[in-house]
DNA sequence: TCCTCCCTGTTC
DNA sequence: GAACAGGGAGGA
């Protein structure tokens, strides 16, 4: 389940295998694995310049073939992992692991491989048009590591749903999933299905603060490790071993050591303390 | 604003 | 052999 932090790990650890090299070939094995109107050869003899983040997207940026690229211009492909993506740099004579649904060919020799368990992820060919009409994108809220707290918190301010539900609403802010929801709650001390207009400024405000926290956190660990999730590089995060509440459910706070409250809210599974949270 | 569905491997 | 994991699209 690859949230922001992964994402990002990914993103670092996947730059400097990709970047320089032109892709010679692409291989789409799953049909739905591709969205948006354009297929993957239009990225074929294209050098790839950086990689980079969006929200949980992962960013493939091409070098521009002209001084002023036209409108139709590929500039890129987009990556959403969803729960069970993954990206592989592999070496050409490497066996292809199970679940590949895309493969490209670099001009280094290498493979670099999307695999996917669940079909759930997916790739999308970036050119200006596409991502002017590319609905998901042009919704995506702002990132949580670059807003201030006062922008954050007016995000939330007066809105009648639940807290956890507004933190994993990608158009309020970018990139955070069912962990780092859990973990940034537990830290601020607010109850997962807290309405938002019941949240004080003050309040949303230690909540700003508490997400960046554990995002920096985590993003130092190289991500969370639960089971699918990996860097390029093919290791686990370490994020994981540092969850105050989310997969304890049963288990003692650590703050009060009173018993972790497990349910679902805003559809997710949800774990938290009734004492400390409110 | 909230619910169901898409997918498959793992766990109970 | 069913429940569960869950991001986001789509519909109520």
């Amino acid at each position: 389940m690859p949230e922001l932090p992964e994402v990002e790990t990914i993103a670092q650890t996947l730059s400097p295998l990709v970047c320089g090299r032109t892709i010679l070939g692409v291989e789409l094995l799953n049909a739905k694995s591709l969205d948006g109107p354009l297929p993957l050869e239009t990225l074929l003899h294209r050098r790839v310049k950086a990689v980079g983040r969006r929200g949980k997207l992962l960013l493939i940026h091409l070098e521009e073939r002209s001084a002023s690229p036209a409108k139709t211009e590929v500039t890129g492909l987009a990556v959403h992992l969803k729960m069970t993506g993954r990206l592989f740099v592999y070496a050409h004579d490497t066996k292809a692991a199970a679940h590949a649904r895309a493969i490209f060919h670099l001009s280094d020799g290498n493979r670099l491989l999307f695999d996917d368990t669940r079909k759930f992820g997916y790739l999308r060919v970036m050119s200006p048009e596409t991502l002017s009409t590319w609905d998901f994108w042009n919704r995506l809220g702002p990132e949580p590591l670059e807003t201030d707290a006062a922008a954050f918190a007016a995000r939330f301010r007066g809105r009648g749903a639940a807290m956890k539900a507004l933190l994993l609403d990608q158009t309020v802010i970018a990139g955070v999933g069912n962990i780092y929801a859990d973990e940034s709650l537990f830290r601020a001390g607010i109850a997962p299905a807290t309405r938002a207009r019941e949240v004080s400024d003050a309040r949303l405000e230690k909540l700003h603060a508490a997400l960046q926290d554990v995002l920096h956190e985590a993003i130092r660990a190289c991500g969370s490790s639960i089971r699918d999730y990996r860097t390029a590089q093919g290791d686990a995060g370490a994020f994981q071993n540092a969850f105050r509440v989310y997969g304890r459910m049963g288990k003692a706070c650590v703050n009060c050591g009173r018993t972790l409250e497990g349910g679902r809210v805003a559809g997710r599974s949800t774990v938290w303390c009734t004492h400390c949270q409110y």
